[in-house]
RNA sequence: GCGGGCGUAGCGUAGUGGUUAACGCGUCUGGUUGUGGCCCAGAAGAUCGCGGGUUCGAACCCCGCCGCUCGCCCCA
């Protein structure tokens, strides 16, 4: 109904009954950061927009094609977050955090935005759990956050494959493995995709991981960049799957495994749910970045990260069926029949509420039956009436809705008073 | 950005050119004075996604737009 307002194209509203799913998301994360011993961090969900540029890069599709732009009233040139990285490494660099004992274990979940055409599984704003390590290139750190993902979703129930594990090696190594790339493909141009001839330009790293049939005959024979990674960066690799192994991850060398943003080096990793038959199934993926601080300015400084996206987690959840808690239904459903009963009915329930019991309040000039059946699909143990003939005697019927129907009186005061006696009952 | 499918009350569906668009769930109100869950009855709730066209007549046929969805691109 376009005559109706309606939520921006790919965005959504999680309702409440999707929040024990959110729920239960943010207390996995909670728990595992603390097992791990990550703080959190807010970063805002606009930057300005050069941040962005020159993070992740001017010809990555997201600040390309996809980024939210805009100019304030001040004139500025702001983004919406496309992505959590760029903003922590601003943050780390602003507030000193090279200062702090190194590495900086960070986490946060945040809000991102991408202008890019929705399926499910892919919005245009959605959140992500994010953890970057900040100040450390030891292999260890690399296997400790692909591990904290993993444990994650583990908690979460949702049914990981193997983790896909790639190495991109450093810049210099991997440039000049671009070149050996390039020339291979090279005298095959004409014949390739028309999206891998765009390739061949932009990202020659796609080239390898194509579905197009017309470029099918070409990759086998094609260099694959982790066989011929630098001693360096191959001993790296060589640590990270020793830990990831005694860690008990089940994992997987992955040598088509290319990452979006142009800032990763050495490890890089995804995790996609196990018989995914869907196009946006990663659950999630990230890897090294050891030259985007000195990037945006600061000290050459190593890091780590990953991001994950909650909404897909939730999807996974769902079709796992996973089992999320609701919210406790309240302990009181407070009925009321008398004529001008506001104050007391006002006073009962706050007084209960002062307590620590939760009340719901029937609504006014609703008749018995209707407020009982109130009560029974609230989920509320006790319905405590107030009804003409009560208030007038001082004393209110308790009744329990989960046993028998029982139902006996009390004297108001004393069940403002104390509700000891009420938590009982009957 | 490219290609395919879909769009009927809050939700799930029926109706595929011809009188006041149907059913289930849900919501509300009742089933004798003030008592829930089950049952029964009634009511409210739909400009048939929006706009235009064809036709005596359109939810139904055609075109455009919007939204969802699947694949590609890309990504979480």
């Amino acid at each position: 109904m376009s005559a109706r307002f309606q939520a921006p194209r790919g965005t959504q509203d999680v309702l409440p009954d999707m929040q024990p799913y959110w729920a239960a998301v943010d207390h996995a994360i909670l728990e595992v950061a603390r097992l791990f011993g990550y703080r959190r961090i807010d970063t805002p969900q606009f930057e300005a927009a050069s941040l962005f540029v020159k993070g992740s890069g001017d010809t990555t599709d997201i600040v390309e094609k996809e980024m939210y732009v805009f100019e304030d009233r001040g004139g500025d040139k702001l983004a919406l977050t496309p992505e959590g990285t760029p903003g922590i490494a601003r943050a780390y660099l602003e507030h000193g955090m090279a200062s702090w004992p190194q590495p900086v274990r960070l986490y946060t979940t945040h809000q991102m935005f991408r202008y890019d055409r929705p399926q499910k599984g892919r919005y245009r704003q959605h959140t992500q759990f994010d953890c970057e390590v900040i100040g450390s290139s030891d292999a260890l750190v690399d296997a400790e956050v692909i591990q904290l993902l993993y444990r994650t979703l583990e908690l979460l129930g949702v049914n990981t494959g193997l983790v896909h594990l790639g190495s991109i090696d450093d810049l210099g190594p991997r440039r000049a493995y671009v070149e050996r790339l390039k020339d291979y493909y090279r005298p095959h141009l004409e014949k390739l995709s028309e999206d891998s001839q765009r390739r061949f330009e932009r990202n020659p790293l796609r080239l390898l991981d194509s579905k197009d049939e017309r470029d099918q005959p070409y990759k086998e024979g094609a260099p694959k960049l982790v066989d011929q990674l630098s001693p360096e960066a191959e001993a790296h690799m060589d640590v990270v799957r020793e830990a990831l192994e005694a860690a008990n991850v089940p994992h997987v060398v992955d040598p088509l495994l290319v990452r979006g943003l142009d800032y990763y080096n050495r490890t890089v990793f995804e995790i996609v749910p196990v018989d995914d038959e869907r196009a946006q199934g990663t659950l999630g993926g990230g890897g090294r970045y050891d030259g985007l601080i000195e990037l945006l300015g600061g000290p050459p400084t190593p890091a780590m990260g990953f991001g994950s996206g909650i909404e897909r987690i939730i999807l996974e959840m769902q079709k796992n069926e996973v089992a999320v808690a609701g919210p406790a239904p309240p302990d009181v459903f407070l009925i009321h029949r008398a004529e001008g009963a506001a104050a007391v009915v006002t006073r009962v329930a706050g007084a209960l509420r002062a307590q620590g019991v939760a009340v719901v309040v029937g609504e006014t000039g609703r008749s018995m039956k209707s407020q009982f059946r109130s009560a029974d699909a609230s989920g509320a143990r006790l319905a405590v009436i107030l009804g003409e003939d009560e208030v007038a005697r001082g004393v209110a019927l308790v009744k329990d809705l989960r046993a028998g129907g029982e139902q006996r009186e009390m004297p108001i005061e004393d069940m403002a008073a104390d509700a000891t006696a009420l938590r009982a009952a009957p």
